[in-house]
DNA sequence: GTGCGGATGAACT
DNA sequence: GTTCATCCGCACT
């Protein structure tokens, strides 16, 4: 299957990325060990306008320097002091807009994915959120900045199209604090996937 | 320098 | 439903 192509990630237009991305196939290969999984959950991050976003008013310090990158590489940060988090930039260079991948079913290397998680058998939640799935894959701060054509973490294309009636758009999670732009319908996930994260309705 | 809260998940009651 | 793990950026002293 082909990789994704520079000029997909560089679309200015995040949100149109981030349901694109449902359905696409996501591979880390960390410590030699080749894993990956169908993007089943999305949120899109807007940039400097999005109160949501890290980037927000143009913010720039060490941690989000990365989102500022021409889009094609892995935005990787630590939520909570716990969980690394998977987020894929877009746009041009300078700005700063992402994609957070918040839900995968496993394909492949899933014996690695369920030590990494020290699980014994495949459950949902093995990758449904972001946290978990970034646990399963291996990611963590070394893949911030990773360019997304190289050998360490990619996505490629399985030629499967997901009908738009199987994409359904909500609010994102875990962002109240960003007022009148909580509400907006920028998560998108596959209907009825049981490794969309939580709630799942 | 200090204090606080966050794009979460697991283990509790 | 509640608590806690435990790091980093940022708004204050």
């Amino acid at each position: 299957m082909p990789k994704l192509r520079p000029d997909f990630y560089t679309n200015h237009d995040v949100i149109a990325i981030a349901r694109l991305l449902l359905g696409k196939v996501l591979y880390t290969n960390v410590n030699n060990c080749i894993v990956s999984g169908i993007i089943v959950e999305t949120e899109a991050y807007h940039g400097i306008e999005d109160k949501a976003c890290h980037a927000y008013g143009g913010r720039l310090t060490a941690r989000t320097q990365t989102m500022y990158s021409q889009g094609g590489v892995a935005y990787v940060y630590l939520c909570y002091g716990v969980h690394y988090l998977l987020n894929v930039v877009t746009a041009t260079q300078g700005h700063p807009h992402a994609v957070l991948i918040r839900g995968l079913q496993p394909l492949s290397g899933i014996e690695a994915m369920l030590e990494r998680r020290k699980m014994d058998k495949l459950q949902p939640k093995l990758t449904a959120g972001p946290g978990a799935l970034g646990k399963a894959m291996g990611i963590d701060k070394q893949l911030n900045g990773a360019n997304l054509q190289g050998n360490q973490i990619w996505i490629e294309d399985s030629g499967m199209m997901v009908p738009s009636a199987k994409i359904v758009a909500s609010a994102r999670i875990g962002i109240a604090y960003a007022q009148e732009h909580a509400a907006l319908p920028w998560r998108f996930y596959i209907k009825g996937n049981p490794y969309v994260s939580k709630p799942n309705s």
